[in-house]
DNA sequence: GTCTATATGTAGATAGAC
DNA sequence: GTCTATCTACATATAGAC
């Protein structure tokens, strides 16, 4: 997906660069509102860093906040391709647990930089007032605390789920934690063990299989 | 602190009203910051809501950035204000519970209009480059995970602590389940239940004494 | 202490030449 | 597609009259 192995389909001219610069685009945006946040980032910097001026960037995205929904897309596709890798050949009814799943994409994320700075600080970000990021934080909360509720659930199936533990609560508040630990780890990174905090929480929650 | 029950010392004249000018600015700057963030707040919008021009305000305060430290502190005084009033008549001995205590101040910052909003949008932003706010906000996580953390360690001495959780990691645990539930509060406040997830952790965490 | 006027800087967005 | 020039709006902060 994106990529063209076979050069006869492969784009050429003026459209392949002009996806390129899209892309370069996103990426020195994604950069700055980490730096920065929206509200302290400027066009004017995310030009700088991509080489070309502040006129020109609004030749690819009519708008700031429109760079911002792109930069969102990407994060999201750089996320769920890590997902897609991991799975990759693993032989069906050996798939990942939950619990080493959300660990593993912990420790992917801490890898990547700026990934947790954008969340974090656009997140927060989106919760002022006429925020162009705010549709797009609350919806993927709703979902992420369903996706996660279910998964408890079928956990609960199984009798692995802790007595008394309630999944819906559970989502959220796994959550909370990943979302809690990621600030103080921007903090402080040397004093913060976000996968063991995870992995101390959902021990917790989630009975050995 | 502050107030003046008795007359004969109470001030008068210009400085009085001095004082009572700086608090109205503190408390908009706060409802301001609250909805639109640092960065996304101006001393217009402060100063519109005292009721004076934006010039006047930088009378009493020398700059935005101060002005930010101002109503910190006061975020402080509110939340040590509540702690004070609490534990104001409880005879020793039976001081409230480290579990109960974290309970109630997170219902009762739930009823400050403003306070949850101010303190999770200021927070992330604070990790942005050049903010003013970032000191104070390293400085707080770094005291208050010292705090509980040696809450957890006096529960582990009375064997409250449950086997295998270490006192270091629960209190940035703990703190993380209640900042990342104050964010999921503010997008769904129907949704979720603060104080819930809060005893819900505990409940894990803690043993009944 | 309060204001008007203003200095100074920067932001996002538009028009139009090349 | 890319640029320069510009528009418009708004920001923080200062100077100085009253």
């Amino acid at each position: 997906m994106g990529s063209n192995p076979d050069g006869k389909t492969a784009k050429r001219g003026p459209y392949a660069k002009s996806r390129l610069r899209r892309e370069s685009i996103v990426t020195a945006a994604h950069q700055v509102f980490a730096a920065h946040g929206y509200r302290g980032g400027s066009l004017q910097d995310v030009a700088d860093k991509v080489g070309m001026s502040q006129t020109s960037l609004l030749h690819y995205f009519p708008s700031k906040s429109e760079l911002l929904l792109a930069v969102l897309v990407l994060r999201d596709s750089v996320a769920a391709g890590e997902i897609a890798r991991a799975s990759d050949g693993i032989p069906a009814g050996l798939e990942e647990s939950f619990v080493d799943a959300v660990i593993r994409q912990a420790r992917f994320n801490e890898t990547v930089p700026g990934v947790i700075e954008l969340y974090t600080v656009l997140c927060a970000e989106s919760l002022t007032e006429d925020h162009p990021g705010k549709a797009y934080f609350t919806d993927r909360y709703q979902r992420l605390r369903e996706s996660y509720a279910r998964r408890f659930r079928a956990l609960a199936e199984e009798g692995r789920l802790r007595e008394g533990v309630d999944p819906a609560r559970a989502a959220a508040t796994l959550i909370a934690v990943w979302d809690g630990i990621q600030t103080q780890w921007l903090m402080a990174p040397e004093n913060i063990d976000m996968a063991g905090c995870l992995r101390d929480y959902l021990d917790l929650v989630v009975l050995p299989g």
